[in-house]
RNA sequence: GCUCCCAUCGUCUAGCCCGGCCUAGGACAUCGCCUUUUCACGGCGGUAACGCGGGUUCAAAUCCCGCUGGGAGUGCCA
């Protein structure tokens, strides 16, 4: 049987990085192994659930190289791909249950439960449903309540005895008895809960391995349960540890950004993110740690996983970014650059060319995408910024003399760029005729011609800085 | 509270299942040095970890127990 996986997000918000995590995980699984891949659409809770969201994630996941074999959009032979549009196959389910004497309806009020719980609680039992629609004595009244039309919840009897879950990277977990209550299948409103879809769905759509979080791993104590009411195989349970914060916390938004839509804005390359996200808990055979998901979808395996939760570090995503960056062909990321940076700007007016050159010259530089702004702004600012530093240097007497030399050479330019053979030559000019060298020759070349003490290499700077742009900083620079 | 899970440098991790080759390896970050001379990139090097306590064993990061710490769950949320 080839493996059948899914990634099953609820549509309450923007995708998570961790959501992002688990998806690819699965899509790994799927192409390491020849599988499917599957996308469900976990919108039961009708309140929460927005189907605006579900396009957002689903095109976050598209951003990020995630293609589904099987989704709402594109339906295999085990749909509807959405919770919301299977609720009649969940009652079947259910019906059945009852049916088999497994399940049965209860009436309780929110006020009951509540006060259930609260005793409970009180005496120091577990805050379990007391089974009281279980009880033979209101089987009349319940089948009265029906047949008069009343809606009531459709609970599972839990069994109490203890199971052994064998989790591919846990373990052997044992789950004592009378961990669980009986609990709730159909709401009595007539939708049913995660868990029972849960299992019904990986059921119905032939799911082989479930791939998710470590979260998930104490609702399959109940999924285990299920999977035995309907007499069928549980599959392999793969349950992947969380990621967390630096204060070990849950991550949340006050960790930053924590949803994959921030990143894409941010323009940071999807493959970075994805490469980082799956070293998060995962690690390559052979110890890679830059690599895209078709490089190492044939060596993915489920017996890498970690099992202590992971802290997520931005920095360490910002040097996978950067590496990823290097890779990308020029021609892209002027592509990128020009859809990233405002349509005012005066980049957009530059020759192809010189937008070539400059991605050529900064790729090397920046981690960040968007750090490029400010070094396209250098570029162009007349400005000379004095801090201490360069006032250091211009205090050095050869300074003067290389501005004033400068300042004349410039004079004899005509084209609105220095070519780097014209300004290779002064180099050599200033070394021969003024006989200045080292430090003093390149910071006093670096200051007046770019009001700056650090950047990138000159010969290859100052080619792409306009000839008015330098008069205009050497001229700054005499007075 | 109860239940389950986890525990190697600041961080991500390799090693753990099948004890010796581990004076614990790699990467990020950090520090220093080198590099047609700056920041960066690159190269070289440094600082830095087996949570604690007991066992078992000739030998333990690796196996067992306890403690401590952390995480998750305990819903008519997913």
């Amino acid at each position: 049987m080839s493996a059948r996986v899914r990634f099953a997000p609820s549509p309450t918000g923007y995708l998570h990085i961790g959501g992002a995590r688990t998806a690819i995980y699965n899509y790994l699984f799927a192409k390491a192994n020849n599988g499917t891949l599957i996308l469900r659409i976990e919108d039961t809770d009708l309140e929460r659930s927005k189907r605006e969201y579900e396009v957002l994630q689903v095109a976050d996941l598209k951003w990020l190289g995630i293609e589904f074999d099987e989704s709402p959009e594109k339906p295999g032979k085990y749909g509807p791909y959405r919770q919301s549009e299977r609720t009649d196959i969940y009652l079947k389910y259910a019906q059945m249950l009852v049916d088999k004497g497994l399940a049965y309806y209860d009436f309780c009020t929110d006020a009951e439960l509540e006060a259930m719980k609260e005793r409970a609680t009180q005496e120091g039992r577990p805050p379990h449903y007391d089974g009281k629609w279980k009880n033979e004595k209101y089987w009349e009244e319940a089948q009265a309540k029906l047949a008069a039309g009343e809606k009531g919840a459709i609970r599972f009897k839990a069994s109490q005895k203890s199971y052994i879950l064998n989790d591919r990277v846990r373990g052997r977990i044992v789950f004592p008895e009378n961990m669980v209550g009986d609990f709730v299948l159909i709401r009595s409103n007539g939708q049913p809960v995660y868990n029972f879809c849960c299992v019904v769905d990986d059921m119905l759509m032939k799911i082989t391995h479930v791939i998710r979080g470590e979260d998930h791993l104490s609702n399959t104590l109940r999924q285990m349960m299920l999977y035995e009411a309907f007499d069928a195989t549980i599959p392999e349970m793969v349950h992947v540890s969380l990621l967390i914060g630096n204060d070990r916390q849950k991550l949340s938004k006050r960790h930053g950004a924590t949803s994959v839509n921030l990143y894409r804005e941010e323009s940071y390359a999807p493959q970075a993110l994805v490469n980082y996200l799956c070293l998060l808990g995962w690690s390559h055979p052979e110890e890679k740690d830059i690599f895209t998901l078709q490089e190492i979808a044939p060596v993915f395996n489920l017996d890498r996983f970690s099992k202590s939760p992971a802290i997520y570090d931005i920095e360490k995503l910002k040097w996978v970014n950067g590496q990823h960056l290097r890779k990308i062909d020029n021609e892209i990321l002027v592509k990128q650059l020009d859809a990233f940076i405002d349509s005012g700007h005066w980049f957009h007016k530059q020759p192809h060319d010189w937008k070539i050159a400059c991605i050529a010259l900064f790729k090397e530089q920046i981690q960040f995408f968007q750090e490029i702004i400010p070094h396209l702004e250098a570029l162009h600012s007349k400005e000379l910024v004095r801090d201490e530093k360069l006032n250091e240097i211009l205090s050095w007497p050869t300074t003067p003399q290389i501005a004033a030399f400068l300042s004349k050479e410039l004079e004899q330019i005509k084209t609105h760029y220095v070519e780097a053979a014209t300004f290779n030559q002064w180099m050599d000019k200033i070394k021969t005729e003024l006989k200045i060298k080292g430090k003093p020759l390149f910071m006093g070349v670096r200051v007046s011609l770019t009001g700056h003490d650090h950047g990138p290499e000159l010969n290859q700077l100052i080619p792409l800085t306009p000839v008015d742009v330098l008069k205009a900083r050497v001229k700054n620079l005499l007075t």
